[in-house]
This record gives structure tokens, C-alpha cells and sequence, in this order.
DNA sequence: TAGTTACGGATTTTT
DNA sequence: TCCGTAACTA
């Protein structure tokens, strides 16, 4: 599967790309065209040398729009407009963060892993962890993902003795979830009614409890680093005048709260709540209005609107032209997503011919449905398409049963997307619980999943006595475990004790024999030893290892949590002509720039595991059919595309037909479905289903009527849609055959680094190195440090620039410092 | 404390 | 139907 086929850009030629430079001023526009901007189209060209100012690019499906905005960078940086330092480039998953980094490194021989480049919550992170002061926080701050947020809200509730039957956990998730996106504290949301209230006082009690145990949920990384720009001048003014240059992708898909926060870093609002762009700011929003399928989970079309109207964006630019499909395809697309109302407007071209007819499919029942598409699969096959080309998509996951079970009867292999991911494996978040509490004792939740597994006799009773016993006293629930009496007291001390006895005894112990050690003295290993089916855990906890040996030696553990490279944002300014001995550089901004102390690389380690679910397949190199709702599609390209279950009820779903809104969302999600295919495309639609255990009778869907009937081919004879039933189909029930365990996250790091230019130092070699480091340091060595004086070295981890060291000092403890940015002597 | 049974919910998903 | 969770029982 590729998913950005005709969005590649010809394979990176040697430098210079771009001809000569610019001046110093940087306006010199004496461009000369180069083999990389010459082979642009006009769109394209015109987008990626954009001057100066804001603009925003309407980047039709399989127009280029990653290889637009990974030029953009590339042409900003070559021609000397911009330093390194100076450009901000936001996405929404890590997938396309990395995808990008990998093509601008291979454009330009800049670091990127230096850059602010990654997600909205990466990059807040990282801003969080740099300020972590300012913003209120732990220094070693841990993150809550959706399942720990659901199990945290479920025990204040219990606590609380909220009723759950009128207050259900995941309703109050949602609500606080919602609250957060639309950048609402407890006090700033409005109640509507009783119940209301209820929600806002428990969102209110949570964000406490969050607070004492010094955990953030994913809404709070915006939310906080939202706040922290907005009520702390200095850190705004600081930042806005470092990014220069501010690119989003996806920009259809943000919500209230992120597009704030680039105003944040962009510009003033006033009193009146008029917003007006800093002078020296580009912001540069990309994205598709017709591909915006996620207002389900906030994101707000209007932005988009929004942006142009607030920044007065005097350029707007459509990227049409697509590399992708044939015309009959995007005829289709067309066709459909015109009937939709609320538009920016845009059409698709190409100049491949019509390529063949869109198939279109009727079946008796879903069985059969699956049936017919077992046997096109193997024409498919036996026409050449690599099974790994084909794609069956679906609008929703139930969908994906009957036809895994009529693929492997077939013995077609398949992969189906979707699903647990590595992180969030139970055996895995036991593990890392573990690893929290050594972090960050007063992390209930963490405590709490682990306290009595594997079981040692500490029952709900026990953790009950305690939980009031820390309610009292307003304390963790770690910190109330002394005193408490009894044997309950003393089956809880003895897991205290333990876990305090591990975290002494992971001193100086790298990432790697700390997960090890935990996984053994934990007796989580032993744990699933002793179970019968705990083999694939075992593999799981094993490959955490593996995973954890990775982010130190290969991805340059911390490219998530560390803040500002110090040398480059001084170095950023200087180039900027502003003083870096600023007072707003130094103090309050970058607090570990005067002592170099950082994340220890077990706490980069944790965040990278909340941060990065990883992927959710293994085998990803096997050549099999791949299943998967069209949401999952989104980015994705195949040579023939299957889009299933088009019937009225199911796509659009019966929960979005009332309104005219979510009706046009339904829509764009056949559109992103349609633009999938490069050459083949079938469509298909049943009259029979089993849903929920009861046989339903569908409509055909709306769309087909929405189409050109030129670019159809109809197998079956188009008829009302309403046949005679058939006997359904009875379905067995068959094991997956592509499901599988085991971890695959991106850890196969690859950066070139620098090899030129006069910036930062070169950075650790790609490959991992077991050779002595640079800065002759060596465990037990006493080492002398400004602020902290004297110490032992307990460890060391990391190359290059990532090399850091585990200093044990007189006075101020155990600290991981940062050995580009701390100076450590030998004694 | 584990193993069983009963119940409810049931688009879409990333961080 | 079929999954996960919560309550119940041995």
C-alpha cells in the first residue's frame, strides 16, 4: 500500500535544488527554475513560492498537497527566507508528521528532528514539557490516553457517587472531551439545564484530581499550551516572533482549539474579540473542504472560512489536477460531492483518459455480496493487481465480519486496519503502569491498574479503605498507603515498598534493563508465563523491550519531549538580528537552558508510548487484501478500490440522514471513498443485511443517483434496489486470518542528519553505535555542574547530540541531563 | 479471587 | 449477533 503514489516527488537529485540562493534579505526573487520546482505544475509552483503573507491552499484528493507543503519548507529554507528554527509545520498524525520529515531530509540536508514538525499534541508536548513550570505542571508529567481518561472519570464518579445510569462515564468523557476542544474551562461552560450542571461540576472535580496526580489528557496538552500563550506575554511574544513561517495540514480537520492556538502564535485578538495577524507571520493553511469527514470529534469546517476572514488572506489556491485516477473516477466524484451545498468549491481534473467504467454491484445479501467480491478479488488477481492494491472499504467496522469470513474460506489473505494498537495492549499498559508509577507515584490511575496485578491479595475492600483514606486527606493514593492499618495496610506497603525498591534499583540502569527489571520484579512476566494463552502477551511484553531499545539508540529518544535546541533558537534569533541574551529568552522560557537538566529517558519513553499508539498490524509487508472503514482510507491510495454496503441506512448511516449537515458529511465520505481508486472502482450494495442479529432490508444509497450514469457499468441490471429476499446468508464464524499481535510502530529511524551548513552539530549517526562517545564521560565518574555542583555519573544514554547522563548530586538528587546543553567537567 | 452470567450498546477516530 | 463490562457466585 502506498499512500502517496503520485504524490512522490521524482527521487531526491543532489543539491542545488533551487539554484542560487537568496541574498540575506531574502528578496532577491531571481528564482532560477531548478529540476525540483520545474517539475511542478503551475498550481503547485504557484503554491509552493508563495511570498510572504498569508494564504490558503484548497488541495483537491491526489493533487500533490504533501509534496506541496514539503517543498514550501524546502524552498522557504534553501532560499535563505526562513531558518530552521524559524518554521512551525502541524498535522494531525504522526504518520504524516514523519511522512513529511522524511521527504524534506531528503530534499534539503537540514535536521529535521530538530524542527518543529509533528502534531498538534506532539508539538504541544513538546511546548509543555519546555515550560512545564508556567504552565503548572510536574516536571515529569504524565499523559492520560482515552482509556486511562474513561477509567479516571468512572472512579470520580464512583467516588462521587455519581449515579451512572443517568451519568454515564463515557457521556461525561465526551462532554469534558468537547468542553476542552472548545477551549472551555468548567467556569467558562454554559449550563443549559440541571444535568448540565452536573457534567460541569464533574468536569470541574476531574480536572482537580487530574491536577493532583499530575496527569494531562490529550485536550488538556492543547489546552494548557492554548492558555500559556495567551496569559503569559513574554512566552507568546517569544514564540511568535520565532515562527516565521506556520503550516497546517489538514487544516479542514481542525477544531476550535487548535485554530486558536495558531492564532495564539500568529497574532493579537482584542477586546472585542477582532483578531489582527503579527506583521512578520505567514501562516499558510492547506486543505480540503470537500475530504472534512471528522466533525464527529470537533473539527470545524468553518475554520477554514474563518481563517480568511480573519487573516485576510488576499491568496487562495486550488490544487485540481490530480495524479491519481482515471476520469470515469473523478467524473464520479465530481458528479456526487456537487450536489453538496456548503462548498469552497473545486473540481477535479486530469489528463489520463476515461480508464474504465465504475462497476457497480447489486446483491441479494450481504453473504452474497461478499461472495461476488471473493471472485472479482481473483479475476483481480489473475489480471495482475497485487492483492496489497485492492482495497475493501466499508463505512463501518461491523461490516468487515462477513467479509473476513467469505476471504478466508477463500483463502485470500487479507489485513484488517483497525483495532487494538501496540500501546494499548492490556499487557503492555500493565507494563507501562509500572513504568508511571516509578515517574510519578501519585499517578492514581496507573496505581490502580497494577496495585493487585498480578493479583497479591489486595482486593477491592483493601482499595477501597485506602481510597477513602487518601479522599480524607486529600493525598494520593500511594502517599496515604502508611498508616493505614491492618493487614490491608500491610499487603499496600509491601507493594509501596517494592515499587520504591525498584525505582532505587533502576538507577542508573538503562531504558532498556528498566523495563526488563520491571517486567521481571513486577512478576507480570511470571504472570502470563503461568498463563495457558499468555504467549502472544509475552511476545508483546518482549517486543516492548525491543521497542524501548529502539527509541534510545534509533528514533533519538526525546525528539518528542525535548524543547528548543538552545544553540539553534540562540543562533535562530541572532540570524534574526534580535539579542539572544534577552531576558525573554533566557528566564522564563526555557528553564532548563540554564542547567541542561531533562526528561530522563524513561519519562521521553512513556510520553512517546501515549503520544505514538504505534501501528496496529504486523505483517505489513505481506501482499494481502486490505479491509478497512473509509474514515481509515482518508490519505490513502489503491489501484481497485471495493466500497461495499452502499445502502440506505448504512452509507449514509441512518444517524446522519435527518440533518442536512451530516447528510453532506455522509457524502464527503463517499467522495473520499471514490477518490481512492486509481484505476478500478467498484461500488456495491445489498438488499438484505444482518445487523444487530436481525435482518434488515435496505435501499439502495442516494448516491447512485448523484452519479453520471456514463461513467457506470451496472454487473447487475439497475433496477429499484428493492429485490426479492433471498434466504440470508448464514454466516460462520471464522477466525481472522490476518489478525495478528505483535508491535510494528515506526521505529526505524532514518535521519540523514546534517551534512552541511553552518548549524548545529552533527547529530547521532543513524545507525546505533556502541562505540565509546564524545564527551568522555563515564558511569562513576564525579562530575562538577554550575547549578548543581558536584555528582557521580549513574548513566549514560544516547549519542551526538542526544547523549544525556544520569548525574546523582549532594544536594539536588538524581538528574538526566542533557550533555549539548549541560556542562559537566570531570572532577 | 476467579470464573460465570447478565446486561447493554451498536457509526466513524487521532492524539 | 456479538462484544465488553459489571455484577454475581462458588
Amino acid at each position: 500500500m502506498s499512500s502517496s503514489g503520485s504524490d512522490a516527488a521524482p527521487p531526491a537529485s543532489s543539491l542545488p535544488l533551487f539554484g542560487e540562493p537568496f541574498t540575506a534579505d531574502g528578496t532577491a526573487a531571481t528564482l532560477q527554475p531548478s529540476p525540483l520546482l520545474s517539475s511542478l505544475n503551475g498550481e503547485q509552483l504557484a503554491a509552493v513560492t508563495l511570498p510572504q503573507g498569508h494564504a490558503l491552499i484548497l488541495a483537491g484528493a491526489g493533487s500533490g498537497k504533501t509534496r506541496v507543503l514539503t517543498t514550501r519548507i524546502a524552498w522557504l529554507l534553501s532560499t535563505g527566507q526562513v531558518s530552521p528554527g524559524g518554521v512551525l509545520a502541524v498535522t494531525f498524525t504522526n504518520k504524516a508528521a514523519k511522512e513529511m520529515m522524511t521527504r524534506l531530509s531528503a530534499m534539503l540536508p537540514v535536521n529535521v528532528r530538530g524542527m518543529w514538525i509533528g502534531t498538534f499534541h506532539g508539538l504541544c508536548n513538546r511546548f509543555l514539557r519546555a515550560h512545564w513550570k508556567l504552565a503548572g505542571l510536574p516536571q515529569s508529567f504524565q499523559i492520560l490516553d482515552t482509556q486511562d481518561q474513561l477509567s479516571a472519570i468512572k472512579r470520580l464518579m464512583k467516588q462521587f457517587n455519581v449515579d451512572d445510569e443517568r451519568f454515564p462515564a463515557k457521556q461525561t468523557q465526551w462532554f469534558i472531551a468537547g468542553a476542552k476542544e472548545d477551549g472551555l474551562r468548567p467556569g467558562d461552560v454554559e449550563a443549559r439545564s440541571e444535568d448540565d450542571r452536573k457534567k460541569i461540576e464533574l468536569y470541574q472535580l476531574y480536572e482537580e484530581q487530574c491536577q493532583r496526580e499530575g496527569v494531562v489528557d490529550f485536550g488538556e496538552l492543547m489546552l494548557r499550551s492554548y492558555e500559556l500563550l495567551r496569559d503569559n506575554d513574554a512566552v507568546r511574544e517569544h514564540y511568535q516572533r520565532r515562527f516565521r513561517h506556520i503550516l497546517i495540514d489538514e487544516f479542514q480537520d481542525t477544531n476550535r482549539l487548535q485554530y486558536a492556538w495558531i492564532k495564539m502564535l500568529s497574532g493579537q485578538t482584542d477586546a472585542q474579540g477582532r483578531f489582527t495577524p503579527a506583521p512578520h507571520s505567514s501562516v499558510l493553511a492547506v486543505g480540503d473542504d470537500d475530504q472534512s469527514i471528522y466533525a464527529f470529534r470537533g473539527a470545524r469546517v468553518g475554520n477554514m472560512q474563518d481563517f480568511v476572514r480573519e487573516y485576510d488572506v488576499q491568496r487562495q489556491i486550488k490544487l485540481e489536477q490530480n495524479y491519481r485516477s482515471y476520469s470515469n473516477i473523478l467524473d464520479s466524484a465530481n458528479a456526487l460531492i456537487s450536489h453538496n451545498k456548503k462548498r469552497l468549491g473545486k473540481n477535479l481534473r486530469t489528463d489520463q483518459g476515461p480508464g474504465e467504467p465504475v462497476r457497480v454491484n447489486e446483491a441479494t445479501s450481504d453473504f452474497a455480496e461478499a461472495q461476488w467480491m471473493v471472485e472479482e478479488i481473483r479475476h483481480l488477481v489473475r489480471e495482475d493487481f497485487e492483492r496489497k492494491e485492492v482495497a475493501v472499504l466499508y463505512r463501518s467496522n461491523a461490516q468487515s465480519r462477513v467479509i473476513e469470513t467469505a476471504l478466508f474460506n477463500a483463502g485470500v489473505p487479507y489485513r484488517v486496519y483497525g483495532g487494538l494498537r501496540f500501546f494499548e495492549r492490556a499487557e503492555i499498559k500493565h507494563a507501562l503502569a509500572y513504568l508511571r508509577l516509578l515517574e510519578n507515584k501519585d499517578d492514581d490511575t496507573s496505581f490502580l491498574r497494577v496495585v493487585n496485578f498480578p493479583p497479591r491479595g489486595i482486593g477491592a475492600r483493601s482499595i477501597e479503605q485506602l481510597q477513602d483514606a487518601a479522599r480524607a486527606r486529600g493525598i494520593s493514593l500511594y502517599g496515604a498507603i502508611a498508616g493505614l492499618p491492618g493487614k490491608a495496610g500491610a499487603n499496600l506497603s509491601a507493594f509501596a515498598a517494592r515499587i520504591d525498591v525498584l525505582r532505587e534499583q533502576t538507577q542508573g540502569l538503562s531504558l532498556k534493563e528498566i523495563i526488563e527489571l520491571v517486567l521481571d520484579t513486577s512478576g507480570l512476566e511470571e504472570h502470563y508465563k503461568a498463563d495457558r494463552e499468555g504467549a502472544d502477551r509475552l511476545e508483546n511484553l518482549a517486543e516492548l523491550v525491543n521497542a524501548a531499545e529502539s527509541f534510545v539508540t534509533q528514533e533519538g529518544f526525546g525528539r518528542d519531549a525535548v524543547a528548543l535546541p538552545v544553540d539553534e533558537l540562540r543562533q535562530s534569533l541572532a540570524s534574526q538580528g534580535i539579542d539572544p541574551s534577552r531576558a525573554v529568552l533566557d528566564e522564563p522560557l526555557a528553564p532548563d537552558a540554564e542547567t541542561g537538566e531533562t526528561l530522563s529517558p524513561l519519562a521521553a519513553f512513556l510520553t512517546h508510548a501515549a503520544l505514538e499508539a504505534g501501528d496496529n498490524q504486523a505483517q505489513a509487508g505481506q501482499d494481502a487484501v486490505q479491509l478497512m472503514t473509509v474514515h481509515a482510507a482518508k490519505g490513502l491510495e489503491f489501484d481497485a478500490v471495493f466500497i461495499t454496503g452502499l445502502e440506505e441506512g448504512l452509507f449514509p448511516h441512518e444517524n446522519s440522514m435527518s440533518d442536512v449537515e451530516s447528510l453532506e458529511e455522509e457524502r464527503r465520505l463517499m467522495y473520499v471513498a471514490i477518490t481512492r481508486a486509481r484505476r478500478r472502482l467498484y461500488m456495491s450494495f445489498s438488499q438484505t443485511r444482518m445487523l444487530h442479529g436481525q435482518t434488515r432490508y435496505h435501499l439502495r444509497s442516494r448516491f447512485f443517483d448523484e452519479l453520471p450514469e456514463e461513467a457506470l457499468k451496472w454487473l447487475t441490471p439497475k433496477q429499484s434496489g428493492f429485490g426479492q429476499f433471498a434466504p440470508g446468508g448464514a454466516a460462520r464464524a471464522g477466525a481472522g486470518y490476518g489478525a495478528s499481535s505483535g508491535y510494528s510502530g515506526g521505529y526505524g529511524g532514518r535521519n540523514p542528519g546534517w551534512s552541511g551548513g553552518g548549524q548545529a552539530a552533527a547529530p547521532s549517526a543513524p545507525v546505533p553505535r556502541k562505540s565509546e562517545p564524545s564527551h568522555g564521560l563515564r558511569v562513576g565518574m564525579q562530575v562538577f555542574h554550575n547549578k548543581f555542583g558536584e555528582g557521580a555519573v549513574l548513566a549514560l544514554e544516547g549519542t551526538g547530540d542526544d547523549a544525556r547522563a544520569q548525574v546523582k548530586f549532594g544536594r539536588h538528587g538524581v538528574k538526566w541531563l542533557a550533555l549539548s546543553v549541560a556542562k559537566l567537567t570531570p572532577v
